[in-house]
Order: C-alpha cells, then structure tokens, then sequence
RNA sequence: UGGCGGAUCGUCUAACGGUAGGAUAGAGGAUUCUGACUCCUCCAGUCUAGGUUCGAAUCCUAGUCCGCCAGCCA
C-alpha cells in the first residue's frame, strides 16, 4: 500500500487521498442517483461502474441506489423497475440501500422553512417570464425581485400557503436569497420550490409543492452522508449552489462534488430527451431495441455485463471532451465473446448444393467442437447430407485471386467435413440467377488434409434437411454519422434506414431453436448472435451482437 | 463581448519539474479446418507563441480552439 501505484482516474485519486488523510471519518460513501424518467444508457453504465466501482474497490466503501426523483411530471414507476433491473444486471448491488429524494420531502420542506428563517430564501410572485427578465443575461447583471425584502413572517406563512394549497400551479416559488449579480446564472436567487398539482408516483397527492433539483440533490447527498457526489461536467456551475445551500444549514455530513465528463459516442445519441423521441415515435421498437444504446437495448442486442463494464474501464474518467469510436464498444464484446461463447453454423443467405457424389437421401453424423480452442466447452453432432446449404456470398462463377472460398471449378473446404469442388452452376433460365451448385465431394478430406494439394478456403454450412428455418435481424448503427448530435432538425427522421436489416429464410442447427442459451452463440464466420424476445421455437429470431471482424472485407476494398 | 471547465498518437487515457507510456484503431508478418482467435513487428501525440529552469506536457505570460450555463428540467 505504500507503492505509489499509477492512479487509475484523477477521482480515485482524490478518494484515495481523503481515505489516507482520514477525511469523512474514513468513510467512503458514494450514490448513483437517476431520475426515472427513462431508461439508463451506456453513459450511465459509466457512472454506474464509477460510483459503484470506487465503493467496492475500498473497504468499508459503500454505494446507494437513489431515485432523483424529485419532478412528478416526468417520472415513472415504469423507469424505476427498468432501472433497478439495469444496474443489478450489470453487476452492481445496492443491498439495502435503495433511497428516493421523495423520501426527503419532509425534511426538505423543514430545511427549507430553517432557510426562511434565517432569511436565505423568499417566496417570490414573479410569474416564469418576469423571473427569466429580471434574471438578466450572460453578460449582464440581474435585478432584485420587488418580493426579495419580504419579511421572515411573511415569507413563512406564504411558503405555508404554497403547501396548503392556496395558490394555483406556478404562481409563486420559493427562492435561494444570493446574489442577484452574480457571475455565475446559477447564484441568481435559483428557484427551490415551485407549486405542482402533479400526483407523484410515490407521495401521490400529498404534496402541491415540489422541490429543485439543486435544492434537493445536496441536502439528500447530505442526509445518505454521502462523502464524494460523482456527477457530470454540466453540473460544475451548480456546485457553488451545492455548496451555498449546505454552508446555510444544520446537516452533520458535509458532501464533495466532483464533476467528470459524460460519455457521447460515435454513432448514437445519449440525450434521454432524443433516445425518448425515437421510442415515442416507434422508430425503434422500444427502450430495448437492440439498435438503441440504452443498457436494456444492449442486453436485447447480445451485449454482456462484462463487456460494458469493461468498456467502462477502458474509457477511463477524466474531464476531458471526449468522443468514443464505436469499434471500441464493439471490441470489448468480441473479446468477451470470443472465449466464451459456443460455436455453431448458420447460413443466412442460403445457396443451395447438391453433392452428386454422395447417394440420394445420404446422412452421416459428424462431431463437431463446439469451440476451437476450447475443449471442455464439448462437442456437438451435425448432420451431413446430400443437400447443403451455404453462404451465398462464399460462391463466385469467377473471383480474384484472394478470393479464397468456392469458384466453378474450385474446391474449398466446408467447416468441419469435406473438401468439395464445384462441377456445375445452375441457373434459372429467366433470370440467370444461381440458384444451385453441383459439387462432387474429397471423402479422404474429412478431418484430414487433401493429399497433394492445398485448399485455402473454408466456408461454414448447413444440412438442407437437418436444419431449422429463421430470422436473423443485423444491425448497423443508428445514425449514419459519427455525431449525430450535431445534426439540424427532427432527430427522428435523422435515424440511418439501414440501421436495421431482416433476413428470413435462414438455416440454423437444430439445436439453436431450442431453449435454454445463457449467452450469445458465435455462428462461425459471421458474428456472435443472440436470441430475440420474438423467438419462438418455431421460428427462431437472431440479433447479430456483433460481427466477426472481417479481413477479407478489407482486402476486397482494396481490389 | 460574463462565469466555469477543457485541450497529449486517428480515438480513449497515463505521466503530479527528470526516458511522453498503455489501450484501441491502422499497416505489415506468423499461425490457422472460422479471412475469427492468438502471436510478432511497425506507424503515430504534448493547441500556438514567448518566458522561468541544467531540464517543461507539467510552472509563468499572452493567445487560439472546444464544451457547459440565461428551466418554476435533471
């Protein structure tokens, strides 16, 4: 412990300074606090594994789950499910600490009586409009409100009024008593409460008033004994109210907030705002479609726990502007994937071919690995048969040199069985589509290497017969330019058509249509795929998580 | 022309006055019954201009560019 070890992120390194200096008691208490308004995304898959990341990585280091929930108008039981389900899905345990700012409601009221009292806060009369006029601009000084010199009497027994009712929504706010000149927007006498006859999802109808965000975020961090309250870089000019609010008050637990930079990456939007549109306007299918990066999305699609959380590590936490390529995110699944998941063959373009050296009806069993480099992952068996089916792209009438799968003419090797070579396209005469392959089979090649002769390519397969019929769903991404938040107009109409790509008529191994698949499958040559919520044992459907990637398609680009 | 913050390989991120490092992407090669995986090699960076110092990504000065803030949203 006494190694200076290189620091992972400049927020461990505060943290693990107070922890040294015995700051807090030695107490290390961090939050996670979503408002329910919608479902998480990747960006707070970040925020997750920082905050609860940091917990778990000292002793006696604790994190709570708390609901910011704190805007009735906008908030959902419906995102509180889907947002414990994320964060438990990701790994992450809150255990008995799951908090809500609503639970605070009475003492936020109490602590915003004691701010009245001490004649911090006023009820002001401005109407929204006359408070954004007298709130001045960026460069200019803002004016006092003609109710700023109320009286501490008059002020409570209004702030009294605004709980009980008497006044209609928005006619009047309770406000911080700061500056009104101040530099910084956020110091301009900010609102603290504001009449709402909303009902809440949790208090119900118990309360008319409401309060802030600022107002109640500090004091709730405050109430948990929060020690370090992570947040993100938009909230660094709030932390002089953060802070204003607590100095005013009789709170034992004094909070630091810190500011990191959100995650925005390439090829998506994170705004809740935008990812809320798509979803209302059904552009997407919902939160979880496996195109969108919300973290019910990326479960949808293939993603894994460990895959984000690793990604999340990668990324690192800075206060830097930052853009995420895509392929990183990609990366990460691949490598998780890679050693973990089954093998098995797919054809989603089916091409048939007929092995005229085989008899009519021939079957044979063949045992299969069902990883390369992996033995105890087991095998499987497959059924090889007169009629096959392959990739259709893996054939070519005539190809370039680098082109290593099947020619007229040629041989390749079909995975796991025989070297074949083709003797014969066939085509409809109308269209001059292909539409079969005669091919004569190596029965010396199986398992072994042809004598003589060297056969580059290898090309996956599926039996015609002993093979089941089904949807494979391939993404791309959601937009078609990196930032598409700089994009002008209608977010919705902006989504990249191509951003989803169905095909029907695939093959799969029996064995895929049955139940029972805890992680995604790579279908060998073509990605890691996962099982659809819309599958049913009679029509299997597939998400490709991820591709393979792909040297060949880098080759061909070049040609 | 207010305030706050940021700027290091294409991208993300370290270096806390002392060899600019890692990851990823890219290029090349080895291996291969997945053009996968794995392995090896290479390419590539301190926003600019001054200054302090034996020595500056780091400190100072002056700029430039980028982000956020004028909700009774969070």
């Amino acid at each position: 412990m006494n190694d200076i070890a290189p620091s992972a992120d400049f927020i461990r390194d505060i943290i693990a300074h107070d922890l040294a200096n015995g700051i807090n008691d030695g107490r290390l208490q961090t939050r996670f606090p979503p408002e329910p308004n919608g479902y998480l995304h990747i960006g707070h898959a970040k925020s997750i594994c920082l905050n609860f990341g940091v917990a778990a990585e000292n002793p006696g280091g604790r994190c709570n789950l708390r609901f910011d929930d704190t805007n009735p108008a906008k908030e959902d039981v419906e995102y509180v499910d889907s947002i414990q389900e994320d964060v438990r899905w990701l790994g992450f345990d809150w255990e008995d600490r799951k908090y809500y700012a609503s639970d605070y409601f009475g003492d936020l009221y109490r602590f915003a009586e004691e701010l009245i009292e001490k004649g911090k806060a006023y009820v002001c009369d401005l109407t929204a409009d006359e408070m954004r006029a007298y709130r001045g601009t960026l460069t200019e000084p803002g004016r006092d409100s003609p109710y700023r010199e109320r009286s501490v009497a008059e002020n409570l027994d209004l702030f009294r009024r605004m709980r009980a009712g008497e006044f209609p929504d928005g006619a009047r706010v309770l406000r911080a008593r700061i500056d009104m000149a101040s530099p910084n927007i956020n110091m301009r006498d900010p609102a603290l409460y504001r009449i709402r006859r909303v009902a809440h999802h949790r208090t119900g109808d118990d309360w008319l008033i409401y309060p802030t965000y600022d107002y109640a975020h500090g004091i709730s961090d405050a109430l948990e004994c929060v020690t370090h309250s992570l947040c993100t870089l938009e909230f660094e000019d709030h932390r002089p109210l953060y802070d204003w609010i607590l100095d005013q008050l009789e709170i034992p637990c004094r909070p630091r907030q810190i500011e990191f930079s959100r995650l925005s990456l390439e090829y998506t939007v994170m705004s809740k705002r935008k990812l809320n549109a798509l979803v209302q306007s059904k552009v997407v299918s919902g939160w979880d479609d496996p195109r969108m990066p919300t973290i019910s999305g990326l479960r949808r699609r293939g993603y894994t726990p460990e895959s984000i959380r690793e990604f999340c590590r990668l990324i690192g936490i800075s206060k830097s502007p930052n853009r995420v390529e895509h392929a990183l995110l990609e990366t990460c699944l691949r490598s998780d994937l890679d050693s973990r998941s089954p093998r098995t063959m797919a054809v989603l373009r089916p091409l048939k071919v007929v092995i005229d050296s085989l008899p009519e009806g021939y079957e044979a069993s063949i045992v299969a690995p069902n990883h390369p480099q992996n033995e105890a992952m087991g095998r499987r068996t497959i059924h090889f048969t007169r009629e096959i089916f392959i990739e259709e792209e893996d054939f070519r009438e005539s190809a370039p040199k680098q082109f290593k799968r099947l020619v007229t003419g040629g041989e390749v090797r079909l995975r796991n069985a025989y070297v074949i070579r083709c003797r014969e396209v066939v085509k409809d005469p109308s269209t001059g589509r292909i539409v079969e392959l005669r091919c004569d089979h190596d029965p010396a090649t199986l398992n072994a290497n042809p004598v003589g002769r060297k056969v580059a390519g290898v090309i996956h397969w599926v039996s015609a017969t002993r093979s089941v019929v089904g949807e494979a769903r391939l993404y791309n991404p959601l937009f078609a330019v990196p930032e598409p938040d700089a994009l002008k107009g209608d977010i919705v109409e902006q989504v990249n058509p191509e951003s989803i790509e169905v095909l029907d008529g695939c093959r799969f191994e029996p064995a895929l249509a049955e139940a029972g698949q805890p992680l995604p499958y790579q279908f060998e040559r073509l990605g890691y795929f996962h099982r659809d919520l819309d599958s049913t044992p009679a029509h299997p459907v597939f998400n490709r998580a991820v591709g393979l990637r792909d040297a060949w398609a880098k080759i061909e680009q070049k040609l």
